[in-house]
DNA sequence: TTAAACTTTCAGAAATTTCTGAAACATGTA
DNA sequence: TACATGTTTCAGAAATTTCTGAAAGTTTAA
């Protein structure tokens, strides 16, 4: 399959970019290839679009469906597997949030949790403590907001986001609205 | 310098975490180390007490000096360079998303950008482009809430966070309150 | 100017990650 | 069974990243 300058550009691009969103180069550009084909695409298509190995495809394939970012379909009277991308581009957003948050702040959090339960020994202990305890709360903060964002909608996101600046005025106005409506928000 | 069994548990994670936040192992360590001590360390104090060289203490502390996330302070009397974190937890955390956003995702938001400036040449770079266009404008719209939260307070976020799925149940009530006080939000 | 005390640089060693390609494996068909 | 058409695995090659440590650089003081 050949593909257009401009979208190989951006397939290159993201490939490069997508080590830091937690997968390898030839993962990142198998990813977008994926993202900007209509139709699916089988394994070979791939290795040689993108120059590189018939086995690479087959591991890259493997992470990618365990991000659950794509999926194997099939073409009646075609014994091979061709993949496509799971979901829309907003889909694709959460599921890259949520993966990452699993693998990278979950185990941080767990482990602060365990290293807060004792007392600690001296005052340098207590400082360390002290920071340590912030962090904890400030990623169990992270956790709750996004899995706030999650359950909701792409269209009230939207909302949210274009609201801007409005949200701190919003909040100032908070207690106001739910004393006057008597709706208690619904902490945990 | 010696450090108890928890502190140095959290420094060693936060090194093999850091890696994926965007500086290598030994920086990690370094930054996690300067975090939980209270008082500021010299060049050769990291290196002892992580175990690794002067060199590298040097170039760790250019990269976070880079980042913002450390500064350099002095002892009277003493010649010696003196590294301590900037600021507190929360503008660490915001430190790091400000400094990831530039580095991986302003330039693909003007790729994109360049990329998007022609027209389509074909039914299949048209697909392309429209899943690159609703890339984009994710990006962009994260872009600038990241914006309006960063200018927002850690009150007020937290405020904001605490309230969950209340924010859902407030925006339904938006319309409603900004047209009774006739105050219009302030879009771009 | 020299020396002492410190920091930075950078070539290349070491460690780690990624990728290839051949062999093993799986499945359907004749 | 033998074969055709696929997929997966994994040892080790290749590429990349990180780290060391010695040499060069900087600054202050005498």
């Amino acid at each position: 399959m050949e593909i257009s300058p401009r979208v190989q550009s951006f397939v290159f691009h993201f490939g490069e970019m997508g080590s830091r969103w937690g997968f390898n180069r030839t993962v990142g550009q198998m990813y977008a290839l994926l993202v900007v084909t209509e139709r699916p695409l089988s394994a070979t298509e791939l290795a040689e679009t993108l120059n590189i190995s018939r086995g690479n495809v087959s591991m890259g394939m493997k992470e990618l469906q365990s991000w659950r970012l794509v999926q194997v379909s099939h073409i009646p009277g075609d014994r091979k597997e061709y993949y496509r991308v799971t979901g829309s581009i907003w889909d694709m957003a959460n599921t890259i949030f949520e993966e990452r948050k699993k693998r990278e702040v979950d185990p941080t959090l767990s482990l602060l949790r365990d290293n807060l339960l004792e007392e600690p020994k001296d005052k340098e202990e207590a400082f360390a403590f002290e920071k340590m305890q912030e962090i904890h709360d400030l990623l169990e903060m992270l956790t709750q907001w996004s899995g706030e964002l999650q359950r909701l909608s792409p269209e009230k996101l939207s909302t949210l986001m274009k609201l801007g600046a409005g949200v701190s005025k919003m909040l100032s106005m908070k207690d106001q609205l739910f004393t006057k409506n008597s709706q208690p928000t619904s902490d945990s």
